[in-house]
DNA sequence: CTAATATCGGCACGAACGTTCGTATAAGGA
DNA sequence: TCCTTATACGAACGTTCGTGCCGATATTAG
């Protein structure tokens, strides 16, 4: 069996790539062929490092989740709990989108929509990280509404769906009709979003 | 030239199970030889009322978009302009997506994540019939407004935004995991946003 | 009843797909 | 130095893709 450590810079390299490409193109769209051309390495070479397709896709996914924490998640960390840090992880998406760290806008709005239909491996991981972050999202607001910042009735998982419904317009907007200021529409959004919910009176 | 006008009705037939296919699987993984054989034909045949895979695809999206006025902007136009207008819209949107009218369910959201990021016809189209959407609802809001149902200062095309973002996160998160009550947050959602744009006091 | 025309299926093409196989190169241990 | 092992490559596999050609069938006109 060939090739099961093998160059993990190089690994990382190839993923990072087919990440781009899936952003633009999806996981389908992505081809080994293609991504080996661009790399400048042969087909069956790219090939041995993953061994399936199926197993490429789940590794790109595995790629761009390290990207998205980086990105999004771990700069958030760095405020203290509360109402900041949420207003911090959303910013972070929509700069993260912006300044299209992956050229197809959020790798995992992409990818989401092409497989949320289709049964499989690719589908689980995808709604595996969709899960973790809505989670990290409410909890975030949780922890907002238990220092004081938010009302006592504010629902951590209604508030998360709500604000990620923001962010996700805005990526698509952007995208499809080179508007830029789909950003500030979703910035407006959740600062009056927010606003009716934190303690004021 | 073979094949210009044809048997309409076997057109329609084979267009809207391409919309289904699509709703699914994208517009790339809708191809012209599992179209085919789906509908019991043969791949030339077929091929012959379009000429090209891109015409395929063109037409499908016209026939999608009709679906889509049938179902979500008709039956909003029984009720009289204003606020309740609007709020038939959404509704109609909801249950145009739950009932899965399309089996991937918005047709649109799938095919737009899929395009927004490569140019071509296909793209444009999808642009176009995103944009007429948008203003239509936004349209729907202005009528309000003027009719004194809603706040002076509402932004048309912002809470269009909005709103047209919790339409597509319950379609989206209702796919993917399989949550029904994905809608019931957006309905939540939609209606605490209307209410406090709404003239009341 | 025949002739013209429209429509569609059978077949094949070249390209690209994911995948497999055999081989060449290069490094490490004996 | 020789042998082993790891890695990457080129070529080819069988399949499916979109597309084009050609002949058979059905429909219609004269």
């Amino acid at each position: 069996m060939p090739g099961r450590p093998r160059d993990e810079r190089a690994r990382d390299t190839i993923l990072r790539r087919a990440a781009d490409i899936a952003s633009q193109d999806g996981l389908e769209g992505l081809s080994i062929g293609r991504l080996a051309t661009d790399l400048g390495m042969s087909k069956s070479g790219l090939f041995g490092y993953f061994g399936s397709k199926e197993e490429l896709q789940l590794a790109t996914i595995r790629t761009a989740t390290g990207v998205y924490v980086n990105e999004v998640v771990q700069p958030a960390l760095t405020v203290p709990p509360g109402l900041g840090r949420v207003r911090r992880l959303c910013e972070n998406w929509l700069s993260y989108s912006q300044r299209r760290v992956f050229p197809g806008g959020c790798f995992f709005f992409a990818v989401t929509a092409e497989f949320d239909a289709r049964p499989g491996r690719v589908r689980d991981a995808i709604a595996a990280a969709g899960l973790d972050w809505a989670a990290f999202v409410a909890r975030a607001i949780d922890d907002a509404r238990q220092l004081g910042e938010l009302a006592d009735d504010t629902d951590g998982d209604q508030l998360a769906f709500e604000l990620i419904a923001f962010l996700e317009a805005a990526n698509v907007t952007s995208l499809l009709h080179d508007d830029a200021n789909a950003y500030e529409r979703a910035r407006t959004a959740i600062r009056k979003h927010l606003d009716t919910a934190v303690i004021s009176p």
